[in-house]
RNA sequence: GGGCUCAUAGUUCAGUUUGGAUAGAAUGGCUGCCUGCGGAGCAGUUGGUCGUGGGUUCAAAUCCCUCUGAGCCCA
């Protein structure tokens, strides 16, 4: 009964009547008109139809509104969901809700505190991948940008009644590892004692710029990159294990960062692990047997293992001295999440995270003979394939992500559709926000400035939630005197990771963000501080309401009238409300949770004019308790969208 | 040189997938509204030749082509 099921109504009327006046079918829109008076909803069939018989389109709304809409109606009768329709002159064929009874969904609506379990038929198994950062320094607000595009997708497939697996790739046998390494065995750089000031992963993206620069001057420190990154392949040495425990390090801490803002993960997968597995050598074998590579015998890739692009051009999978390029160790990974090879992994337990779940971790099998109870039995990520496997990273990589799904289509032919590259552009530095941070700028005239963990131009993921949670302190206690600390400590916690979510989230992926410290630390107008205030301001009618609504706001009730609810701003609520499903398949389809952030928007602003303009407590009795019922749904629908957002929600604020 | 993305109000952005009615928000500026269910709000006002030029169409911000500008990837 909800917004989903009139167009569907509408669909089956205009069907009938195509029928009736013997017109073949075709493929029509029906959506909401730009104006409120113009209806509901509105058809742009006559304009089709227009078209293919040459006739005016007004003349043929005219014709199927009064030869077979209207009297379809009629015989519907007053339970029908439509009220009438009618034909415009524009030819736009209009038509409005019955709302007597489409409002009564509210009465289903009103105890239904899980909506999304009405989302059923997705039954699918979904991996998602995201944040994958190079474990060498802190999560800065780039970072930031691919956690919560990831982790809001993990939510929406979660929460619609997909199985998931969230993965996050650790590179730990890459150059940029390999610097940090260098500087702490060859350039007099300590992993000890750095003060406590400062957390070991930001203290390491500091040791990282400073040794980019060392470089510079010193090259013998080159060919000890060379002979660290050699070491880390090899594994089983002083220097593969002091690498290992400084990632792991890192990575905690990488963690920390994204657990802060409520993301999380099932697995983490080592790199250098991919690399002894032999998941490579299998992954070679599969792609010579299917002759995708080949061994170059001429030219400048001679004696290397190369494959063609689309632009027929070679690219190397395998040097010449036999050792892996980094395109063959992101197909051994795809291949192996696409589960096209035997599984070399147990998984151990890494930790428990903030939500009770716990991170797993990759394991070699010839690294796990013991009989711990924590072996693989707990986690079976190969059980079934995966329906879809989701990656998310910049558009910087989107090349190499083609280079291997045309890899990956010749391995197999459907796999372009469960193999999916979720891009999204970078995000950049307001020239004042790069001032802020003490970077000298080369060119004053720049509009945006490109983050580089490299240079050392970057705004760190904590440094933007510690300055949000002391300006949210700072105004909930100026508002709420009486909370105690801790209270106002958990709620500005609250207000600061809710609005680096949504201010991320709610921009289109492929625009670059400039990112600016002022504009961010707003909490005005378009953000999630307007949308939690708004479930506030709904929570604290409630609770005044008394303590029996529960039982007095239920379906058989017979003092609850969903048809009094007929002012204008309530219907424009409702039938806002009324969208939510219709919403939230968009989003699973379309892979955009920002579809999610306008919609809680909307919502919010139809219920804040609902506020400022009915009275709820002050109306009487039937109406207030009816008008209750809509606040109540209006909470539960927020509440929703907030699990999937990754906002919290307060009664106070 | 080859490829990809973006360009809409002073500013930050929706709308482009699937063409449809007077192009929407937020923010800034200006003006109202707290003895009332929370003013982090509500209501109003100001502000746009939808980057340029062409094409398709009854109809183009939306589709196609050209050019310009910004950014990215590859060589």
């Amino acid at each position: 009964m909800t917004l989903k099921e009139v167009i569907n109504q509408i669909r089956q009327i205009i069907d009938k009547a195509l029928f009736d006046l013997e017109y073949d079918k075709l493929e029509y829109d029906v959506s909401e008109p730009p104006k409120t008076e113009f209806g509901d909803l509105t058809t742009n069939i006559a304009f089709l139809l227009g078209k293919r018989i040459h006739k005016k389109p007004n003349e043929i709304a005219k014709e199927l509104v009064y030869n077979s809409i209207n009297l379809q109606l009629k015989n519907i009768g007053k339970d029908s969901l439509i009220l009438n329709a009618n034909a415009h002159v524009s030819g736009h064929i209009n038509f409005n809700i019955n709302y007597v009874t489409f409002n009564t969904f509210l009465l289903k609506w009103v105890n239904q505190n899980d909506l999304l379990k009405l989302t059923p038929g997705f039954d699918k198994k979904i991996i998602i991948e995201h944040t994958s950062v190079n474990p060498n320094k802190a999560l800065h607000i780039g970072h930031l940008r691919n956690v919560i595009i990831g982790d809001s997708l993990y939510r929406l497939f979660k929460l619609t009644n997909h199985t998931t697996i969230v993965l996050n790739y650790i590179d730990d046998s890459g150059v940029q590892v390999a610097d940090l390494i260098v500087a702490f065995k060859f350039a007099g750089f300590s992993p000890e004692n750095i003060g406590k000031n400062i957390k070991f992963d930001q203290y390491c993206g500091d040791v990282y710029v400073r040794m980019n620069e060392l470089y510079k001057t010193n090259l013998e420190l080159i060919e000890k990159r060379k002979l660290v990154i050699r070491e880390i392949e090899q594994g089983n040495n002083e220097i593969a294990q002091f690498t290992h425990s400084i990632v792991e390090k890192i990575v905690k801490q990488q963690l920390e960062s994204s657990w802060r803002i409520k993301s999380r993960y099932d697995l983490l997968v080592i790199e250098s692990q991919i690399l002894l597995s032999k998941l490579w050598e299998k992954t070679f074998n599969l792609l010579k047997a299917k002759n995708i590579i080949y061994y170059s015998t001429q030219g400048k890739n001679i004696n290397c293992w190369v494959l063609r692009d689309e632009h027929n051009e070679e690219k190397v999978i395998i040097r010449s001295d036999g050792t892996a390029t980094y395109i063959a160790k992101d197909i051994s990974f795809a291949v192996w999440k696409l589960n096209l090879v035997n599984d070399p992994f147990t998984y151990n337990k890494f930790s428990v995270q903030w939500d009770k779940s716990i991170l797993w971790k990759t394991m070699l099998k010839s690294q796990n003979t013991d009989d711990s109870p924590l072996r693989q039995s707990d986690f079976l990520f190969m059980e079934n394939r995966p329906d879809k496997i989701i990656t998310v990273i910049d558009s910087r990589q989107e090349r190499l992500q083609k280079i291997i799904s045309d890899v990956l289509s010749d391995i197999e032919t459907d796999i372009n559709n469960r193999y999916i590259y979720l891009g999204y552009e970078t995000v950049a530095l307001s020239p004042k926000s790069v001032q802020d941070i003490g970077v000298e700028l080369n060119d004053i005239n720049k509009k945006i400035i490109h983050m580089s963990g490299r240079k050392g131009i970057f705004i760190n993921a904590d440094t933007i939630l510690n300055k949000l949670h002391k300006k949210a302190c700072y105004e909930v206690k100026k508002r709420n005197p009486s909370l105690d600390d801790t209270t106002i400590y958990e709620i500005a916690e609250g207000i600061a990771v809710s609005a680096i979510r949504y201010n991320l989230l709610r921009q289109d992926m492929d625009k670059m963000i400039t990112f600016d410290m002022e504009e961010a630390l707003n909490l005005e107008g378009d953000t999630s501080l307007y949308l939690q205030y708004s479930f506030a301001r709904a929570m604290r009618i409630l609770e005044k309401s008394n303590d029996s609504l529960g039982e007095f706001i239920n379906e058989k009730n017979a003092n609850i009238r969903s048809d009094l609810l007929n002012h204008t701003i309530e219907r424009d609520l409702i039938k806002e409300i009324s969208k939510f499903n219709i919403i939230i398949e968009e989003s699973v389809n379309t892979l955009n949770p920002k579809i999610i952030t306008k919609y809680a928007n909307r919502i919010s602003t139809k219920f804040n004019s609902f506020y400022e303009n009915l009275p709820v407590l002050g109306a009487e009795e039937i109406l207030k308790v009816s008008r209750l019922m809509l606040v109540k749904v209006f909470v539960n629908v927020l509440a929703n969208l907030f699990k999937i957002l990754g906002i919290e929600s307060f009664s106070r604020i």
